[in-house]
DNA sequence: AGCTAATCGAGACGGTACGTCACGTCTTTAG
DNA sequence: CTAAAGACGTGACGTACCGTCTCGATTAGCT
């Protein structure tokens, strides 16, 4: 059965170049920002032809993306490596699970402050800030960077809350898809839109808010 | 003494040119998306040579930051002169003040929906997007955006929720200022990447977890 | 012995690949003109590798060239074989020798009438066109075009007007070589640079003015 | 009336960048020979931006052919300003008429040298063979270097002949159109496909040859 | 009411990047 | 173990916009 027209062939891929392109994109977004990142630039730099980009990818966004994620899968296996075991959980690397140490409030202020050392790790801000806007007006890539990206990170929270509900910490109506929102969504849109400043102290509150409500008990 | 080239004289200003270049950008940007949307597209939509625009805006972003302010501001007007004293709340409209019917979680369901019906309105959808995406990933037009457009938003909320604290009806040593994003800010980021569809529901039950806390009583 | 990369063995070498080649070389000429016949055209057409080309042919109009050559051979082969001993000189075959009936003009006049033919045949008309175009500006290749194509047509017009001047039919001072310009070159030149129609009437009308000159007798 | 959509308007045309888009196509085709000349490179050359010259010209033909047709001009206007009246003809210079001095031969002879020189001359060579190499394969920019540059050379070459034939130097049945082919298309194709060297002694000969025919008188 | 200096529509200009095509080399894989 | 297939680095293509810069032609504020 005869392929479509154009579908290159992954098979004879050139590794090296994938690397070269995953590095120059991530490097260039964090030094130039990136709309002054140009897939021409990328190939520069990369050492590489346009046309190798354009083969494999439809877009710059979509160049990101990639690179991007393999930048997390790459942090995620050494932090596996380098602390297994230890529950260490150094700054931009993936969590694999929220510790649960049966104090809820404390794990969550836990997680958030390693999400807050994330969010300010350079390496890490300025493509994940490049990929969340153009996920914000280009619906396709945004669901695709919420899907590979954020909700693994959201489940998480998911599976934690379900934890806790099981141990009569939390209300057992509340669906812990939504109740994740209230801390995590705040984070987010200070984060995202600058509405204020990202500490540890503001994600702390935010878990106390969240947990006991804002009406008097 | 001699004229500053990069001083336009504003009273000699274009005011047909002005809303014509408004209209033009936002239309460019409903209909073809903001990366489209190019400053050529828009002098020439608008009958308008392109200097008239840079003599006026230092960017795209800007131009549309002041369209959409514009139309922010009209449809208040018009809202202000239709439904004046009535508490409607058309979509698309600035509230002036978050009604204040001594019951805290009616009133912000009330408006959270009124947000809700203002973020799915096509005319707002599309320059609001743009407008957030670009704030993201540029800094100092974010702000103005934030403090321009959401800010102000955010203070009725702040008003509503003193009021409430003067009234018993929230914890008094709570921070307004955050624990107004406990239900703002999911809507905001389910909206912005599309994280999880947005309901009159999904508010409903925002403003309930909040309010009460996701710990049992 | 280890085999030399530069050194293809010529013995192992593909026939069908050749001949394909050759196929589609004159083929996409003739439908798209020398510019926009491309070496990838030519391997995709002739189902063949680029390589394959590469590895036999320096450039795109050596392939041309060749293939024309072929052509050429094949034609007056077959041409020797159908018409043997006739005397027939059909269109887009390499004349043998210039008929000699005693009547110099008259065979004049009848082998460029055939060259008149040739010319206008299309299938011949594309790629010589194409070659000549290459070797005005790439002299390599045109002294290959002039000496495998040209020269060994003119050398027929060298014999006869030898003989005719053993004939005395024509003034024993002259040099041939230059002698048979006079009727060849402007036929040449009308067909290369579009400067005149090319007809049985002109070229006759060439023959009188070179034969008796442009003086009163 | 409307115009079509993209005619440029040629009163706001630069000067100064239409010279040095000719300054740089001549040079660089002198330099690294018509194929290897690029519109980028013309442009990067010219200190001029691509779209200036797509704007103007439709190909780096035509590109060519005009810059070539302005280094005719200037050079005849220069011709005519420093040799006026002398009857000189500086190599590279188109003649305004063929001298007469009632000797045709002499004259055919004095003015085919000169065409000798401008041949050899490099900086005529480089484009002319260029256009004239892509004429032989673009017929539309074959005719119109035909009908502005040769054209007008040859129709010197009918009014000496027309002149010869009211002195009765010529034969008064002669088509002098046709006539001047003996002697100019012979030295064309020499120097067009290499078929021969170039010389005074060459067209010398030609001259003879035309004017007293091939047959013994 | 007329001057005059500005803004205006228009668009040419030098640039940068786009996404595509073909080059000629090199590597993989299927027959 | 040859050759087809085609990925690769390279570089030019022709197009789209960028932001700057001139042009007349209004056009509005001051004399």
């Amino acid at each position: 059965m005869a392929h479509n027209q154009s579908a290159p062939d992954a098979t004879r891929r050139s590794e090296r170049s994938r690397r070269a392109i995953y590095d120059a994109a991530l490097a260039l977004v964090a030094e130039v920002g990136y709309p002054k990142t140009t897939i021409e630039g990328i190939a520069s730099r990369a050492g590489v032809g346009k046309q190798t980009i354009y083969r494999w990818w439809p877009s710059k966004a979509d160049v990101l993306l990639e690179a991007f994620l393999d930048l997390s899968e790459q942090a995620a296996e050494e932090a596996a490596q380098d602390h297994r075991g230890t529950g260490g959980a150094p700054a931009g690397t993936q969590q694999y699970a929220i510790p649960d140490t049966g104090d809820l409030a404390a794990d969550l202020k836990y997680v958030l402050r390693a999400t807050v050392d994330e969010l300010r790790n350079p390496a890490f801000e300025a493509p994940s800030r490049a990929l969340a806007a153009e996920g914000v007006v280009n619906e396709e890539l945004g669901r695709r960077f919420v899907a590979r990206l954020l909700e693994p990170q959201l489940q998480l929270y998911v599976d934690r809350l379900r934890s806790a509900q099981e141990a009569g910490d939390v209300r057992p109506d509340l669906d812990p898809r939504i109740a994740l929102e209230l801390f995590v969504s705040p984070l987010a849109q200070r984060w995202l839109q600058h509405t204020g400043p990202v500490t540890y102290d503001y994600t702390d509150t935010l878990v106390d808010y969240a947990l006991h409500g804002l009406t008097p008990r």
